[in-house]
DNA sequence: CGTATGCTTGAGACGTATCAAGTTCGGTGG
DNA sequence: CCACCGAACTTGATACGTCTCAAGCATACG
C-alpha cells in the first residue's frame, strides 16, 4: 500500500456518478475529497482485514475488488465484489463492530478512505445521501438472501452458471463476450462454495457443451441462455 | 387472516421499546399508532409471498416468523426469524422492488402494517430513526454473510448445531433449558440447508451425545459448550 | 534453466440425498 | 371416549454428487 502524490479528487472522479455519492452537495463533496486519503493497491493485496476495526469507509476510485470471509478450515469464502464508484468497509462502520470480512484486489486498484466522523456527518445531515445507504443496503441484503438459497439447495454445477452470470452482471463482457475480470479456479471455487478440482471439471464440461470458452483465466460466455437454462434460475 | 376488533396502540406497546420505532417522537408515534392496521395470525399462516408487492412494512406486536425464500425445486429455505418487536417487509419498501422472500407465522401472532407513506415520513424526517435502520441493515448484512460462508463450507453436522444455538439466541431457552420455538423437523432441514432425514439422524446422533435432548418438537439443549465445539464455531 | 505456482486429470472415499417402508402423533368425527 | 385417518416422524438401504488425495503437466518468473 504506498500512497500515492496525487490523490484522486472527488469532484473530478469518473467513479461519482454511479457511487452513493452522487447525492451530495458541492461543499459536502469537497469537504471529503479535501480530508480522505488514497492508496494504490496492486493485485492480491489486502485492503483489511476480518476482525479489525476501521475508522471510516473505502471508496473504489479504480479497479476490482473480492469481499471475502475465512471459514473455520481457514478456507476463502467471495462474498461479493466491488469495483468503481462502490464503497466497501461501510457495514462495519454502520453496525460500530469489527470488520465481518476481508478486502483484496483482484487487479492493481486505487481506492480511497473517507474517516468515520466525515461519512456520520454527511448520514446526520443528508437524507438523500441517507435514503440512498438504505437502498443500497436493502439491495445487497436481498441479493445475499438469493445465494444463501442456491448454496443451500442448487448443485454445484448450477451454481458456477449462475456464477458466471454473477460475474458478467457485475464486470460485463467486453466486445468478444470475455467476462471482464480475471480469477484464478480457487476463486472461482471460493465463490460457488465448492473444491477447485470440481470448477476445473465443470468448466470443461461447459466449453465441451459450448456454453463457454476458456483461454487461461480468460472465460467467454458464447452462450447465455443455455447457460441461464443450466443455471436453473427462477423467475 | 383476520383483524381484531381492538389493533394494539404504539404507546401501550410491549414490543416498542425493543424495536427500532424507541426512536420515535411523541407525535411520530401517535402518528403511526392512528394510521396502522392489525392482524391476528394462526400457526402456519402467511403473512406476504414473495414476488408480490408491498404498500408498508409489519411490525410483529407478539408471535414468531419465519423468513423463507422458495428455491427453483419448489423447496423452502429460512432465511432469518422475526419475534416481537421486529419489523419485516422493509427490505422490499426501501429497495422498491417485489418482495424477496414470504413470510409466515411460527406460533399465534399478531402483526400491525403501518402504510408506506407513514414510514417514508419517518425515514425523511427522523435522522436517529434513520439511522437505526442502517444500523439493523448493517447488523442483518453481517450476519447474512456468515450463513453464506457456513453453507459454503460446513458439514451439515456442524450447521445443525450451528442452527440450534441460532435459535437459542433468537427465542431464548425457559428455565428448563428448552428452546422457546417449535419447528417441525421440516423446518429445521430448511435453516440447515440439508434433507430432514438428515436432521432427524444427527438430532438422535446429537440426543446419544448427551449434547441436547428431545421430546417430539421440543429441544432441550443441555451442553451448550459441547454443542458450539460440535458447531466449530470461530473467534 | 530451474523452481514454484497454478492447472488438470484420475481414482477412491465419504457425506448426504433419495427412496421405501414402517411407526407415532395429533386431530376429527362417530 | 375411542377409532380412524392423514401428516409428521423415524429407520434402513442404496445411489449419487462432490471432496480429497495423488500425480503429472503447463506456465510464469527470477
Amino acid at each position: 500500500m504506498k500512497n500515492k502524490p496525487e490523490p484522486p479528487h472527488c469532484e473530478s472522479c469518473d467513479s461519482r456518478p454511479k457511487s452513493v455519492f452522487c447525492a451530495l452537495a458541492g461543499n459536502e463533496m469537497h469537504d471529503i475529497s479535501s480530508n480522505k486519503g488514497s492508496s494504490f493497491y496492486e493485485r492480491g493485496q489486502v485492503i483489511f482485514h476480518e476482525g479489525n476495526r476501521i475508522n471510516g469507509i473505502y471508496c473504489v476510485n479504480k479497479g476490482k475488488i473480492k469481499i471475502y470471509q475465512t471459514g473455520s478450515e481457514g478456507k476463502e469464502q467471495i462474498i461479493r465484489f466491488a469495483k468503481e464508484g462502490d464503497i466497501i468497509g461501510y457495514r462495519a462502520l454502520l453496525s460500530e463492530g469489527p470488520l465481518s470480512a476481508s478486502a483484496a484486489t483482484l487487479e492493481e486498484s486505487i481506492v480511497c478512505f473517507i474517516p468515520k466522523s466525515f461519512v456520520l456527518n454527511i448520514i446526520q445531515n443528508n437524507p438523500n445521501f441517507n435514503f440512498k445507504l438504505l437502498k443500497m443496503l436493502s439491495k445487497e441484503l436481498g441479493e445475499a438472501a438469493r445465494i444463501i438459497t442456491d448454496l443451500a439447495q442448487k448443485p454445484v454445477r448450477e451454481r458456477l452458471a449462475e456464477s458466471l452470470l454473477l460475474l458478467k452482471n457485475t464486470f460485463e463482457l467486453d466486445e468478444e463476450k470475455n467476462i471482464q475480470v480475471k480469477l484464478s479456479r480457487e476463486e472461482l471455487a471460493n465463490i460457488v462454495g465448492t473444491a477447485t478440482e470440481s470448477v476445473i471439471r465443470l468448466l470443461s464440461e461447459f466449453k465441451k457443451d459450448k456454453l463457454i470458452d476458456i483461454e487461461g483465466r480468460n472465460i467467454k460466455l458464447i452462450n447465455i441462455p443455455a447457460l441461464t437454462r443450466e443455471a436453473n434460475i427462477m423467475d
